[in-house]
Formats: C-alpha cells, sequence, structure tokens
DNA sequence: CTCATCGTTCTGATTTGGAGAACAATATGG
DNA sequence: CCATATTGTTCTCCAAATCAGAACGATGAG
C-alpha cells in the first residue's frame, strides 16, 4: 500500500463513523484498518480519530486532514472514472469455471450483467463441479466454494456460505426434529461429496466445537439434487443459505437447531499460479468481488462479513 | 501498493522523460518501472507514453492524465509536508551499531544532521565492527555491509560498496604490479576478515567469474588498520571504495587491475525480526535510504544504482 | 452483573512488489 | 554495415508488506 491509499482509508473511516463499518464497506478486516489507522496517526505523530468502543471523536487535525484529503480522493476517483472508461473497451477470451449450483443459485444475474458491460468481452462460463487444472484446461478463473483455502493456485477470497440444516415438514412429521446436535446421528442425513462415513462439524452457541460422526443416508455432490431429495422427505441435509432461499421462503423446507453454528465455508477465486492478470480478469475479479461483498444486489439485508 | 501511487509513479516517470532515468531518481530498479507503468496502461486500456529505447513520446491521453494526476500528488506532497511536521517532534531513544570505518568515513555528516533535525531524539551510535546481537543488545538497528545478505534480521539493502585492488607506490617499487588475476598470488595479499586462507572472488572485463585462493600475509577487521599496512607497503589489499578516497587523492595509494570488477558488498539496514518499527526508526530509515540514494552528498557524482 | 459489540494487538499466512538477470530493440559511432 | 552501448521489457524468485483471524480488553446497555 502507501501513503496515499492510507490517506483514502483515512477518509473512509471518517465517512463511515466506525472501525468495523469502514471494515465492512471496504471488505477488509477490522483488524486491517485499525492497524493502518494507527500508523497513519503514528507517521503524523498525533490522534486523527478519539475512539473507543461506542465513543468517536474525530480531533481537530483529523477534522483538517479529513478535509483536505476528501478533495483529492474525489479527484483521483474521477481520476479513475474517466481513465477507465475512456480506453479501448476490453476485449477477448475469459474462460470461467463456476460450481454448478452456486452459478445458477447466486451468479447467473452478475455474469449476464458483467457480459452486458463488456459485450466485447468473450465470456465462457463452465458449469462444472469438477477441481478443474486451471493451467492444463486453459481457466482463467475457477470459483470453489470450499472448507479450506485452496493450495494449489493463487486464491481471492470472495466472502463466505453459511449453511444450515434443514428438512422438510413432511419428514419432520415422521421423525422429531432434533433438539440438540446429539440427536442428529438418529436421522438420516444427506451429504454433499462421497463419503461412507464422513464428519460434519458445528459450533454451539456457547462456542464449543462439537462434531458427529455418521454414515450418509445419501451422498451427492449436486446442492440441487441434494436439495431435491430434502424437499421430497428423504432426510436432513446441510446445505448453504443461496441454494435454499425459494425452497424456505415456499415452506418447503424447515431450518433446524438454528442456534446451532455451521462453520462457514469460503468462496475462493483462483486463478493458476503463473498467470499474471490481464485487464479482463482484473475487471472481472473486481466486479465479482464487489457482488460477493453487497450480496450481489439479490439480498441487501446479506451483510459483509467482519 | 495501490492505484494512487501508480498515478503518483507516471507523474515522476513524465517528469523524469524516461524509465531509467526515473527509476534512478525513485531508487527503485527500472524493471519496476517498466512493470508499473504497463499495468497503468493496461489498467486504462490505453498506451500513455510511447517508447522503446531511445523514443519517447507522451500521448494525448497520458498528457491529459498527467496533468490532471499532477495537481493532485502535489496536494497529497501539501498534506504530507503539513501533517508531519504538525504533529509533536519526535522523541525517544533510538541506537544503532555501525561498522566504525563505514561509520566514520561515510556517515558522520548524515548522523549529526539527523540528530539536529531531531533534536528530542536521544540518538545512540555505537561504532562496532562485532555481529550484534539486535534484540539481546536493544539495538533498533545495525548497518551491516557484507558480501551476502544477513539472514537473521530483516534487512533493508541501501546500496552496494565498490571494493577495488591497491598497493602503495613504495611497494610497487619492489613487487612489479600484477598485470593478471592469476598474478595476485605471487604478492602479499591484505585480507579482511580473519581466515587462515580465504579466497577472493573477481569478475573479469568478459564477465567471467575467476577466484584466486591465498594464505593472506596479515588478517585484521579494521579496514583503517588494512589501510595504513597498505599505505605503508605491507602488500595488496581490497578495500572499499569509502575508505581510500584521501589515500588515493594524495597519491598513498595507486589502483590495481582497474579492469577487473571485484563483487560489490551489500550495505543493510538491519532490524530485529521482531521489532515492529518505530516512528523514530522510520525517520531514520528513510534519512539513510535517501542518503545513500544521493550518493550522501559527499559525492554527488555517484550515480544511483540501477 | 452479564452480555454484546467495538477496538486493539499479535501471529501466521498470503499477496504484492522489487531486484536482478536475460534479452530485445534502437541509436550511434567507427 | 557492423559492433557496441544504452534503454526498455519480461520473467522468476525472494523479500517485505499487509491482511485475516483469533484472542482479549474496554465500554455501554439491559
Amino acid at each position: 500500500m502507501g501513503q496515499m491509499e492510507d490517506l483514502r482509508l483515512f477518509v473512509q473511516v471518517v465517512a463511515s463513523g466506525s472501525i468495523s463499518k469502514a471494515a465492512a464497506e471496504l471488505g477488509i478486516a477490522k483488524s486491517a484498518v485499525s492497524r493502518r489507522l494507527s500508523l497513519l496517526e503514528d507517521r503524523y505523530g498525533t490522534r486523527l480519530v478519539d475512539r473507543s468502543p461506542g465513543h468517536w471523536d474525530l480531533t481537530e487535525t483529523g477534522r483538517e486532514l479529513f478535509q483536505r484529503a476528501s478533495r483529492f480522493v474525489s479527484d483521483v476517483d474521477d481520476i479513475e472514472d474517466d481513465f477507465l472508461s475512456n480506453g479501448t473497451a476490453p476485449s477477448g477470451p475469459l474462460s470461467i469455471s463456476i460450481p454448478r449450483d452456486f452459478g445458477h443459485g447466486f451468479l447467473n444475474k452478475e455474469l449476464i450483467d458483467f457480459q452486458a458491460r463488456h459485450p466485447d468481452i468473450q465470456l465462457t462460463v463452465d458449469f462444472d463441479d469438477r477441481l478443474v487444472d486451471l493451467a492444463r484446461e486453459n481457466y482463467d478463473f475457477a470459483i470453489r466454494i470450499t472448507e479450506t483455502r485452496p493450495e494449489d493456485a493463487i486464491t481471492m477470497k470472495l466472502g463466505t456460505v453459511e449453511h444450515c440444516l434443514f428438512a422438510s415438514p413432511d419428514y419432520l412429521r415422521g421423525h422429531p426434529a432434533p433438539q440438540s446436535i446429539d440427536d442428529l446421528p438418529k436421522h438420516r442425513l444427506l451429504h454433499f461429496g462421497w463419503a461412507r462415513r464422513t464428519v460434519w462439524e458445528f459450533q454451539t452457541q456457547k462456542g464449543k466445537r462439537q462434531q458427529i460422526e455418521f454414515q450418509p443416508a445419501l451422498n451427492s455432490n449436486s446442492g440441487t439434487f441434494l436439495l431435491d431429495a430434502t424437499i421430497q422427505g428423504h432426510g436432513i441435509s446441510r446445505l448453504p443459505d443461496f441454494i435454499v432461499t425459494e425452497a424456505l421462503a415456499a415452506g418447503k423446507l424447515v431450518p433446524l437447531l438454528p442456534d446451532i453454528a455451521v462453520p462457514a465455508w469460503g468462496i475462493y477465486l483462483l486463478h493458476a499460479r503463473e498467470r499474471r492478470l490481464n485487464r479482463r480478469m482484473r475487471l472481472f475479479a473486481e466486479d465479482i468481488r464487489a457482488a460477493c461483498l453487497s450480496g450481489l444486489g439479490n439480498d441487501p439485508q446479506a451483510a459483509a462479513q467482519s
């Protein structure tokens, strides 16, 4: 980063009125915002914001810095806007591999919008749940939703996916809803993936981690398939929010153990290690990142992670 | 870095009129300047400078960007100037360990100037050739001049020190000057360091690496001592430029094999791995780095490395 | 008094950017 | 016309910077 970027962050922080809010708006951790503000204050040898939990007060120096820095920050934004549109339209191929369910359920609109904004980019979207070999199969990007960060590519974390436990009302008529995590193995559990026996991990309201080990009643790599199976009363599944939105709204599914937290999976944007980002890739990455940050416009209530 | 810093670099490049000159003025490699300019052009999707070896032409777009970016860059510089002086004067202890010869022969003026500029900083300068233990001995910084980068600390490379071979005219009256690297082992060689047998490495004009192995006639860790010994005709030594400047000017020493290159040693600024830079350290590091970049003002002819 | 939320600090991991080598391109001088 | 020097470009590796996330302290509200 640089000192100019620090001034821009300062302007953002003051405009937000809190470190936590600024972090959410910027899409970075609040520890990073706190740290950079402190470094700026250290650099200038003076406090710019008097703050503590529940207290926020811009100092006289901070007020003056905000006033002066705001002017050039908007100058820079104007320059960026003008020159980003001033050049030739980006063109050429851009190929993305996206998990089927996530793509259809979450990114369709965004992908179409991106194509509309950049008609000269030849966008290829491959809906595929395989772990593609980015370099060999010549993808620019892949999106993956996993519990652990992929290690064989350069990854950008776009956000997280919350999971919940669901069952249909029909299933629950024949099997009383579980009252605790320990009750789960007594049920028919539908697992995303392939495993003869597997482990689901949870976090209780008190922060205690707990696992269950079980033999899945059903295995599949299709979230849509698992959704359908769950709706038809085949058992309890653990599914990401974006898959179940409609079924929940229609009353076809019921959330279970809502006080239990399922560790979120990360949404990662991957590209091959040796691939430097070109302009199309950068535009796509920025759009996708912004979309995930704002909850993809589909659900403005979705809060940015912090 | 960030997009604002890239615009600042662009302004600097245009003002310099060449990538090589801008690199020298910025104190970074020309590959880095070339790279960042290309990335900026890639980002805006248009050429900002038409350039090739010997050719330099600002495009229309580049001209406009330069004009607009120049304004806010000077705004930012004004803010930096005002706010850096606006705060309380930096104060507190700052302790540095510096090799004796390098410190006395090269940094005295700079250290005094630094103290004058920051009277509230309690500067402690320890002229010591030992490899100090930064953390245990509580130094903020150490400066070291070595062939290889120190690995047990965080290092910033300040510059390089050129070495040459020297002898006194008196010595050369009794021992004909070496005509080639192969002639060297026939001479009495004075070595900086401690070694029963050691190796000196050279690079011929054609880029070929060549070594000699020999038993030093004299070992010492004091450049001053080796200088005196060389002046008194005890043999041939390999010494850094900053030690021999006066003796050369006075005709007390004669350079040998001037077409032969001695691999330069690096000047490194070290601080303990677990030590975060405080304001005093940062000010010192910036001053020292700038001083080394400009050849320490003692020799304006010294060109910046590139 | 307890709980929730905010801000801070620390550590490990990840990303970014620079150094340097190698090479291509171009201009100049012999 | 050829050789050399200098500039600009590209690539790879490594160092440095920065971020994420965990843990903890502080503060306010109920």
